[in-house]
DNA sequence: GGCTCTTTTTATGTATACATTAATACTGAT
DNA sequence: ATCAGTATTAATGTATACATAAAAAGAGCC
């Protein structure tokens, strides 16, 4: 029960279905998720080592905030992590840890092609996964992946992107040819810089919405 | 209790008093902890975020082993987000964030000149500390000062390191320098070149060493 | 003597009980 | 009516109880 109670108030709090900054008691979750308070609260402790929910002692939880300053140091560790991951990528290229990569990166140019923003989203998405996983340190993966997932959390205000998606695209597939041919410090440079520009983006807009937490 | 049930078994662990790769059960830690097996198993849920302590479904707890893989794992992530760290204190590197820096790396001069490795490792240590917590990006201090942690637990190890410490000092001021200046780009390119040799030979000393994790 | 199947033991995972503590409601005085 | 102080309610944190499942021990068989 443990493992439903996390997987659901994960997915709920990822999705925002359980807003930022809201609070809640464990016997109220406990009703809801139909089980005892123990399966609860011991979910919550992996939920609050994650960054999802803050415990605070003796009065309940608080689900995590959205500020424009979370999402900024969440990017920078995700960015930090992605770019070590390239460079690592870029050790030991085989033709089965890229072709993820290459595969995802079609699916970008095909949606680039059919003006489908969702489908080349999604690409962009599997694209920095697979970048992530496939290039072999698995703590390395887990920390980068937990910390993308929150990304999400910020979406509404990530749909309002203006992207200029054939730029980014050239960007990826030069990314992607600087680790095929084992230049792992382009690969780290080029990653850094493409994530740095989509960071500024993001908290420019993000900033515009003076994102409040409460208290 | 959970937080001193916490505290203890971190402890036990990073100063391998609980030898990595060995296995508990909660009765038995609860009734060397003195209290119930409740907060021993909040503890260990705690741990296991941490990568500190694997657990077992329905068979007890395992203390982390200390591979050479798991080590490389954890310094290119430590290594990551340090350099990060580099880069974003190279944009606001006021006087006031820098002085512990300074000051560790005085220290670590001054170990050199008497010839105390042990107050030497101390500086170095407090230096990169300073790097992570100064830089301003709380996730990223906790994530990265959690996984620097766990290198202690090579200490046997790194103990045998034969470092060059006059050349590692003209490198922790050239960085140092670097992020005075506000060059962020160089200041995490210093950073990360002068710990890919540290880990390189690290690791050197690791794998003669084969440590070995039981099944 | 070794092997398989059964019995017993024990640890985990969840529920519940209980003491402590914080928040809320209430009483009485100004 | 407002506020101080007390009484009540309710949630957390820890301990304990209990059902389930795995491991260990033992019995019967080849």
């Amino acid at each position: 029960m443990v493992g439903a109670a996390y997987d659901i108030l994960r997915r709920r709090i990822l999705s925002n279905e359980l807003p930022p900054g809201a609070r809640f008691l464990e016997p109220e979750l406990a009703q809801q998720l139909g089980m005892s308070r123990t399966p609860v609260r011991e979910a919550l402790i992996r939920l609050e080592a994650e960054d999802l929910v803050r415990i605070i002692p003796r009065r309940g939880i608080q689900i995590a905030p959205v500020t424009a300053q979370v999402m900024e140091e969440i990017y920078e560790i995700v960015t930090a992590l992605e770019a070590a991951a390239a460079r690592r990528l870029a050790y030991t290229p085989t033709p089965a840890r890229l072709a993820p990569l290459r595969e995802a990166l079609q699916r970008m140019d095909a949606a680039l092609e059919d003006g489908d923003l969702d489908a080349w989203g999604e690409a962009d998405e599997a694209f920095h996964r697979a970048l992530i996983t496939q290039a072999g340190n698995e703590r390395l993966a887990a920390t980068a992946l937990r910390y993308r997932d929150q990304v999400g959390r910020a979406r509404t205000v990530t749909l309002r992107l203006r992207r200029e998606l054939r730029k980014s695209n050239r960007a990826h597939w030069a990314l992607l040819e600087a680790i095929a041919a084992g230049d792992s410090d382009r690969a780290g440079r080029l990653h850094r810089q493409q994530r740095d520009r989509a960071t500024e983006e993001l908290l420019t807009i993000l900033g515009k919405e003076r994102n409040e937490a409460e208290r």
